[in-house]
This record gives structure tokens, C-alpha cells and sequence, in this order.
RNA sequence: GGCCCCUUGGUCAAGCGGUCAAGACACCGCCCUUUCACGGCGGUAACGGGGGUUCGAGUCCCCCAGGGGUCACCA
């Protein structure tokens, strides 16, 4: 069996979105598994489009999703360099021999020539091909007038009849006919090549064996496997992935909101989850079972189990495989999480740590995503500014609720020690003898405390919270619920 | 437009000639319960259409339709 190789091989031209991020990790699973090599190269021949800092973004996506590569720009590996721009003369030499055995020719025709042939093809609704006029041109007369420093591109001739069969190892063979193409551009007139010769040298020239990659690169291939058998390379395995959709079944682009690594990133998706969920889009196994971790899908990974069709992304299910994660990390992990926004908010410090900590125990399963975790902690940290609208009808409205608050803020200011339990006897047994249900006393206290209906159990909110906030906000609503009745129904919330 | 790929519930997706067509997310009930989540139980919901082949088709073949991709001196 050959070694196993495979790449994934961007364009910085932009940030790691979730389809390449998907195809990387699909390399990179693949790689893992079969004991081969993941190599990571930058397709950035075009420089005009090519950012240096976008290339890092690529780099610094692939990084916290903990896909790494074991030949790259960074790291070099025995057959690099990893990034086009520093190939060029790898990629003259194969242009030369393919020029030399007549396999390809200088073209001189310009691009507004081109243009013509172009619309003239339109108006008569022909599709357009090269004509190959410079096909015909004789070797003395291409390097006249390449002497005479007249630019040129250097096209592939390519066979006029017969056909190309790309075998891919998820859609089977996809045959095409050759008279589609015409002699196609290889080498651009600054005299870099274009992107279907560059990866084909450079795939072949490191070795890859399989090349995973994105549908979108299917009509492409054929011209690629006319290049490697022009140049006698051997050829690799195919395999074209599906691509990712937006849920609108177009393409995804920035309007679709969250669709780079590193947004997910900055809204505190946690990288496992984002494995995960990216793994199982176009990918199964078969099996009844969601939550994989790393090893498992790198043992279960197979090329036969991936999804021939597109498929949509569901941000609900990213959220609940991400609430899925969040629940299994251990709490050190989890305040690490959350404390880069926790000291900005000033909710954490050098001497609250513990008071912190025990406040995230109490919502960390409440929450999906770090933002609603975050979102959930706001009480334990600032002063009640509002309470819950509808909370305010249906606990505060009512005139017993002074008397039940008042009856609570007594009972709070009597204790001496302040557990959850102890709180809670404390207040099921003055409810009984006030024959009134628990609840009546547990929801004003909620929203009084909380400011809304749905926190964790009350008494372990207030215990975590402390006697000394406790009183000082049931009295603030005491405060708050007097005005009402002065104000009426809107109240001074308003 | 030419060429290529794809088509099972709203979404992901199992199925690889014979199943009451799995499961997950979402949604809706119920249970648990001080609220909310978690968890448990149950429910709504699918083979794009038409022809074949076959005793039998979601599974095989053909046509149509729809969606996507690609046709650059971009990658």
C-alpha cells in the first residue's frame, strides 16, 4: 500500500470558512487514520489577490480547530516550499519540457483578441473555445517574435476528440467529453502559472496520493488530468466532496452571517463542538451516535460514508452539539472560556474567583453557547436594573406581594447561616403556616432578586449570592412594587 | 446557454431489491419541578414527478423537473 498523502491547499484570499474547514478536516481525518501525512500549502500565485495576513488567518483557524498539518509554510517538510509564490521555478521547468516536447505553445494573441472571439462567439450563440490560431505557429516564428519581447501565454494542447474520465472515489467515474475544451491557458503572460498547472506539479511533486476536495473543483479536473498525462505524471486519487450550502440553498457567502472558523471563534463556539458538528455535515457513519471526539471519528472515518449531495448548515444543531460540549467540560476549562469577557464586564478580579465559579456552576447547563452563559451570570454581578415585564404582572402586580416579599425579607434577614437547604426549610415552612403554596413565595423572590422568571433553583441562587444582596434587593423591590401601586400599571419601570 | 454533479421529513442523515422507511436537531405534548434548562416518555413530519426492469423498488435503468457547480492571463 502507498504512503498516504493529502493536502489542503487554500488561496488566502480571504478567512478559513466553514466549507474549507470541512475539507480540512476531512483531509485531515483521512490522514490520521490511514498513518499518512497532512500537508497544508498556500495557492497564491495570483498576486493581486493574495493578502499575506489572510494566509495567517487560514493558519490560525486550522490551528484552534486542532487540525494540524505535517508539512507546511511554516514548518517546512522535505518537498517543499509550501507556498506557490515560491515554486516558480519548479513550475518553468515543467513548462519548458512540456513547450520542448510540443506538448504545449507560446500564444501571442492578446486579450483583447480574445475579447473579439469572444463576442463574436455570442452574437452567433456559439460557445465560445480558442480558436488556436497560435497552435499553428511554427517554433522559429514563437521565439521571433518572443525576441521581439511580444507577451505570451503558454496553452496546453489538448486532444480533439475522445473522452476524460475523472475517477472519483465518491461519485464514481464522471466522464467528459475532451471536445469541450480548448487549448487552455497554463502559463500567464507574467509567466506564472495558472492554477489548474500549478497544482497539478505541485501535487504531483509532493507526493499526494488522494486529492479530497470541494465539488466546486470537478469541472476542473479533467483539464488537471490532461496536464498530468501531457507531463507523464502518475495520477492520484480523486474525491470530490459536496458542497456546504446556506440555508437559503445558495452559496455561502458573508451575508449568511457566521460562516468563517474564526467568527465562530469570537462568539465562543467551543472547537470540539465545531469538529463535530462540520464532521457529520456530509459525513456519517452509520451509527446512532452524535458526540464523537477526535479519536472516535479518525477510527470510524471512510471516504465511502460521505454525502454525494449538498448539504445545509443548521446553526441550531452547531448550537446544541456546542451545548452538548459545554456541559462536558470540566470547570477550569470552562472559566477559562468565559474569562476573557468576565474581566472585561469586571465581573471577575483577582479576589472573586470562587464567588465566580460558583456562580457558572449554577447556569453552565442552562446555556448552549458562551454568549447566553455570560448572558445568564449578569445578577450575580450587577445591581437589578429591571425586572422581567411579564414577570412584573404576574408576581409584583398582585397586592399580597409586598406581604409575600416582606415575609421573605424576614425570614432572609433571620438566618443565621445561609445555605441552599436551610433556605429552603425556611421557606416551606413559613409558607405552610401561612397556608399558602411554596411557589408563592419563590416566584416574587426570583424576579426581586434576579430581576427575571427563569434563573437556577432560588435557593442556591442565593445562597451563591449572599445574605447581605439578598436583603438589600428584596428591599428594592419592596421599593419598586410601592411605586407601582402610586404609578399604576406601568410603573416606574417606564 | 453547453457540460458536470446532486435529489429520503424544515435541517443533518440511516437505507445499499422484501423494514410498520432508523436516529439526531428543531417543533408540539406529557413527566420531573419553585421558574428555566438538563433528563425521561410520546407525537407531527420524508423517498421531487413520470415511465420502465422485477413476483417485489427509496434502492436498478431512462426521461423530465428542481437545486448546485463549472466554463478567466482567479484559485
Amino acid at each position: 500500500m502507498r504512503n498516504i498523502r493529502v493536502r489542503f491547499a487554500p488561496s488566502p484570499t480571504g478567512a478559513l470558512h466553514i466549507g474549507g474547514a470541512r475539507t480540512a478536516l476531512y483531509n485531515w481525518l483521512f490522514a490520521r487514520q490511514q498513518g499518512g501525512k497532512f500537508i497544508l500549502r498556500i495557492e497564491d500565485t495570483d498576486f493581486r489577490r493574495s493578502r499575506e495576513d489572510s494566509a495567517q488567518g487560514i493558519v490560525e483557524g486550522l490551528s484552534w480547530l486542532g487540525l494540524d498539518w505535517d508539512e507546511g509554510p511554516d514548518i517546512g517538510g522535505p518537498l517543499g516550499p509550501y507556498r506557490q509564490s515560491e515554486r516558480g521555478d519548479i513550475y518553468s521547468h515543467y513548462l519548458q519540457e512540456l513547450l520542448d516536447s510540443g506538448r504545449a505553445y507560446y500564444c501571442f494573441c492578446t486579450p483583447e483578441d480574445l475579447q473579439k472571439e469572444r463576442e463574436e462567439a455570442a452574437q452567433e450563440k456559439r460557445d465560445y473555445k480558442y480558436g488556436g490560431r497560435c497552435r499553428a505557429l511554427k517554433p522559429e516564428e514563437a521565439s521571433e517574435m518572443l525576441q521581439a519581447g511580444k507577451p505570451a501565454v503558454i496553452r496546453l494542447k489538448v486532444p480533439l476528440d475522445g473522452n476524460t474520465i475523472v475517477p472519483d472515489l465518491i461519485r464514481g467515474d464522471v466522464s467528459f467529453s475532451n471536445a469541450l475544451f480548448d487549448d487552455f491557458i497554463i502559463a500567464k503572460s507574467d509567466g506564472w502559472p495558472t492554477y489548474n498547472f500549478a497544482v497539478v506539479v505541485d501535487d504531483f511533486s509532493m507526493q499526494i496520493s488522494h486529492v479530497l476536495r470541494a465539488e466546486e473543483h470537478l469541472s476542473n479536473t479533467p483539464r488537471q488530468l490532461l496536464i498530468y498525462r501531457a507531463l507523464g505524471f502518475k495520477e492520484p486519487s480523486f474525491a470530490h466532496l459536496s458542497m456546504i450550502l446556506a440555508p437559503d440553498r445558495s452559496k455561502l457567502s458573508k451575508r449568511h452571517g457566521a460562516i468563517s472558523v474564526q467568527e465562530f471563534k469570537n462568539q465562543g463556539y467551543l472547537p470540539e463542538a465545531l469538529v463535530n458538528y462540520l464532521a457529520l455535515l456530509g459525513w456519517s457513519t452509520g451509527k446512532d451516535i452524535d458526540i464523537w471526539n477526535r479519536e472516535e471519528m479518525m477510527r470510524e472515518f471512510s471516504l465511502e460514508h460521505i454525502s454525494k449531495s449538498p448539504a445545509i448548515y443548521d446553526l441550531e444543531k452547531l448550537a446544541w452539539m456546542n451545548g452538548q460540549y459545554m456541559m462536558r467540560l470540566d470547570i477550569e476549562n470552562l472559566m477559562t472560556l468565559l474569562a476573557p469577557q468576565a474581566r472585561q464586564r469586571g465581573w471577575l478580579n483577582e479576589d472573586n474567583s470562587d464567588y465566580f465559579q460558583q456562580a457558572v456552576e449554577l447556569v453552565r447547563n442552562r446555556a448552549k453557547t458562551r454568549d447566553e452563559l455570560l448572558d445568564a451570570l449578569g445578577y450575580f454581578f450587577e445591581e437589578v436594573k429591571q425586572y422581567d415585564e411579564k414577570g412584573v404582572k404576574k408576581h409584583f402586580g398582585q397586592q399580597k406581594a409586598s406581604t409575600m416579599l416582606s415575609e421573605v425579607l424576614e425570614i432572609v434577614s433571620n438566618m443565621g447561616s445561609f445555605s441552599a437547604a436551610e433556605l429552603e426549610e425556611a421557606f416551606r415552612q413559613r409558607a405552610q403556616e401561612l397556608e399558602i403554596k411554596a411557589a408563592d413565595l419563590i416566584h416574587p423572590t426570583r424576579l426581586a432578586l434576579s430581576g427575571r422568571t427563569a434563573t437556577p433553583g432560588l435557593f442556591e441562587l442565593m445562597e451563591v449570592l449572599g445574605q447581605e444582596k439578598c436583603i438589600s434587593r428584596l428591599e428594592k423591590a419592596l421599593v419598586f412594587i410601592a411605586q407601582l401601586t402610586t404609578h399604576g400599571p406601568e410603573g416606574p419601570n417606564h
